[in-house]
DNA sequence: GGGAATCCCTATCATTTTACTTGGAATTAA
DNA sequence: TTAATTCCAAGTAAAATGATAGGGATTCCC
């Protein structure tokens, strides 16, 4: 019931990309520097959520990584989901296409994945990039 | 972000313990029988909530598992804390004993996770194996 | 125009985790 | 005594994880 690394990461990538929000392309290497976090990996995550169009790219010298939108308007749910695929801790109550065993319509257990799916929902969907770097301000 | 099949066949069994609630030992063959579930697999799973203590069993012929404690004082969290380990979609925000990285005091995806926990907890602690009873009732 | 910085893309890989399977010893009711 | 059952310890195939490797394409800057 944990997370990986390629939704762990994109937050904070995501997050870092936030804070430089406004001051043009941030190289991918700076942000694995400050994140701590294998550059060559981090591509990869971050490709994703260029072609999901959650960050935009500037090629060649000089270039770099920057949010596509606000950060007031992308949530943690968005890029979660980019890099986690759907959500769910059972298949039978994944987001999109949930794949239901034979017994879906007396399973009970399937009850509780789905209040446990909501949960999780929620609270992804109701914090934006914008929450945490008001969160991250109240800190310094 | 899902649960292995450990949580899930393990409330599975939990679930069939509460509605044989009373009748005496289940044997393990019929749960995984009924739940559809390796029997040999299952065993490794029931044997861990014996040794936590919600299960008690009964060996020989005629024996079998038997709910250590009434359904409505078993939880969802208890069944799914012995079989997955402690909960947290981070390591930085585990139950018993996170582990920090070393910029945890400002690390602002933490404050993330720790909601992702606590909303997950208030919802697994929340759900009796009673309370699952009672659903089912309602849906027969 | 040349070189450096950077994004972009594909493939490979070691390790760990998952979800079992195998085999058999110990216990007990009938 | 036998059949049913729990109990226990190892082994294992497949998948997922978390990278690494290598090189091509693009663009700024001198």
């Amino acid at each position: 019931m944990k997370l990986s690394t390629r939704g762990r990461y994109g937050l904070k990538a995501m997050f870092d990309l936030a804070v430089h929000d406004g001051e043009g392309p941030v190289p991918l290497r700076s942000i694995a520097e400050r994140q701590k976090v294998s550059d060559h990996y981090l591509e990869q995550l971050i490709a994703e959520l260029r072609k999901t169009g959650l960050v935009k790219s500037v090629r060649g010298a000089q270039g770099g990584y920057m949010l596509a939108h606000k950060p007031s308007e992308i949530t943690v749910g968005d890029i979660i989901r980019v890099l986690e695929g759907p959500l769910g801790p059972s298949d039978c109550v994944l987001e999109n296409k949930p794949i239901l065993c034979n017994n879906a319509d007396h399973c009970i257990t399937k009850m509780v994945w789905e209040k446990i799916q909501v949960s999780i929902s929620n609270v992804i969907d109701s914090i934006t990039l914008q929450d945490m770097l008001d969160e991250h301000k109240k800190k310094v």
